[in-house]
DNA sequence: AATGAATGAGACTTCATTCAT
DNA sequence: TATGAATGAAGTCTCATTCAT
């Protein structure tokens, strides 16, 4: 889908506000407003509210597509893990916005979980951790038995949680920009959740 | 505050339509009506659609604070830690309607967040996790430098991105009712968490 | 179905407007303005504007029921049916703005066509005349073989024909007020369709 | 007034759709969507909405124009009548969307009433009808004193009641589809109305 | 103490129309 | 001549809240 600039402005927008007040929070009069734009265009534009959320998913979710190419590398598969932490973080840290609508959103049954392309983002990112997994269980590092969805859940757990108490944590880790509190996830958090992976696929109970 | 048995009906109503249908998703109309009371009973006990959620947020809230006492316990730190990991999810999960509520409204900025009980909450639970982590420093079973916020965080996280992905995962995981479901958290989760943070305090890189 | 005096105004303010304007073409602004009311409580009364039309069209519907008790009138059937023609029309006349609704929505396939009760009525003043045509053949009076559902359209047709020409007829019959308009149509009208049904049923051919 | 191509699929497409929802009920997008142009086509071509309403009738006025040339035939006036009921119904039969639009539209005050070529028109066939009255007067064969309103509201009505109450009469006839309707109309119909003011006519009290 | 009635504010959406090209 | 883009106005309806009782 081709969206023009006007349009992908609205998006950016819809973004930034459904992420803040969530999207009943958010009257398309706001969304209007702070894109500048007429009432009318948004549902002009995209037909109404419900399909303009529609449209930011659909924009939006090519991101969070964990690349698969990691897997060709000729890398120790303890790298390919660190890697994959790595850029996958980086990823949602990038777009923190529409990965807090996904969240609160897919609570709230009748939405977007429903969304089929929903259910195939996860399922892709279910099969590059067990790609690795399996790598790994392959190659004798990582321990057999370890199940990707359990994986998976603790590293995006992990990072939504720090989304959404963003201001204690703040306040909490003595980080005072949200610059700042973007770096300690792509540093301190990352790293981690590589160590607490690694650990977890390594240990002998 | 002591509420009145019309008072904790309501709370229990607006606690489950929360928890399904978001604070601005569910109508002081539907709370009514679902309760079976007048729509203007509401304001008349609460004062406001606002204050209603603070009423059943500090209603609640007393349940997710981490029980101390497992610190008195003589028994080895690791138990101890599984003992924690344990009450919390089980706590969580036994009362996830709030939690759910919690975690999506408490990232729309305006609430709870600034509620005070929100932040003392969350400060009693860290301490807990501190104290026994320095407990199984000063035994020397743990390694020293983890970081509660960390720990917290993975545990929480990864609880609640169980909680938000529900329908998904329980496909996922062929569990077909939500016992099923619940069992899976309180016997599979726990021990990925109970392992996964043991590895973590013990792993050596 | 009990309405409230102020349920009332509305659905006389409604009658009017509607029957004025058509039911697209006036708003519930409309309606709310003119009945004094908030433009909220249309719907805090009716639910809808589509119920609205719904209630009114009950409200009204009993005043279009052919008085079936002239059927045991003992007097000859030529009277009765110079009754039924008089009563009907004047009935018709006494709410012409629901009449007028009623011919022009019904003809908008989607409304009124539907309702069980308007079809209902249909069947209920047909077989009125039916008796009556039946009580005619019976004594002797009429020809045999009339379909009541010809008799009923040409009568009604006829008055519906004025009411939608209303403007047109009343400068061609040189009728300055809406009460003359209206003691034409009870005088003169009347006395030409019982002429031209009574010449109808008797007229050999 | 000549239309071009595009102008008369306009023209068509808006009858249909006037006559099948009423004119509020349409909306400039539909006729624009179902006749294939551009939603400013409308107004640039016809102005407005209204303009494309006036100029829809103007069109199709011409059709219900009685055929004054019945009147030069040299058969029984008796013929003469039976023609024109004949050839009326059938004309407006053939064409019943913009008599349906008219029959609606005409009671909306603001509009079409307004229009000269309305009056125009009722004038023209008024003068028709009462043309063959007394035509029949002369010939002996008709009462004098029967006014030609009386006689055209008696037609046209009767036929309109047909056309307003379509599917509710089509069921109460056991008529299955619109052809067999519209033959009904054009045969029992027609013979009803002949036979109805032949015997007005010749009636004698 | 409790509630039915009422309402102002604002929600989303559709409309006919205009404008720049 | 023709049209895609844009918009102000208005539509219906729902909301949380208040008020009189």
């Amino acid at each position: 889908m081709e969206f023009s600039e006007k349009q992908l402005e609205i998006l950016h927008v819809a973004e930034k506000l459904f992420a803040t007040s969530g999207f009943d929070g958010t009257s398309v009069r706001d969304i209007a407003h702070e894109a500048q734009v007429n009432v009318a265009m948004i549902n002009y534009y995209f037909g109404s509210k419900d399909k303009l959320l529609d449209d930011l998913f659909t924009y939006r979710v090519e991101k969070f597509k964990m690349d698969e190419s990691i897997l060709q590398l000729t890398i120790p598969v303890m790298d390919i893990l660190d890697e994959m932490v790595k850029s996958y973080i980086k990823y949602m840290n990038s777009s923190l916005a529409i990965y807090h609508i996904l969240a609160i959103e897919a609570g709230v049954k009748k939405r977007l979980m429903l969304s089929d392309s929903y259910k195939n983002l996860k399922k892709h990112n279910l099969n590059v951790i067990s790609s690795i997994l399996q790598k790994g269980v392959d190659a004798g590092e990582f321990r057999s038995g370890n199940d990707p969805i359990l994986i998976h859940a603790t590293m995006m757990g992990t990072f939504m949680n720090f989304q959404m108490n963003r201001s204690f944590l703040k306040s909490e880790l003595n980080l005072t920009t949200d610059e700042e509190y973007s770096q300690y996830m792509e540093s301190t958090l990352v790293i981690h959740l590589q160590r607490t992976i690694k650990a977890l696929l390594t240990y002998e109970y």
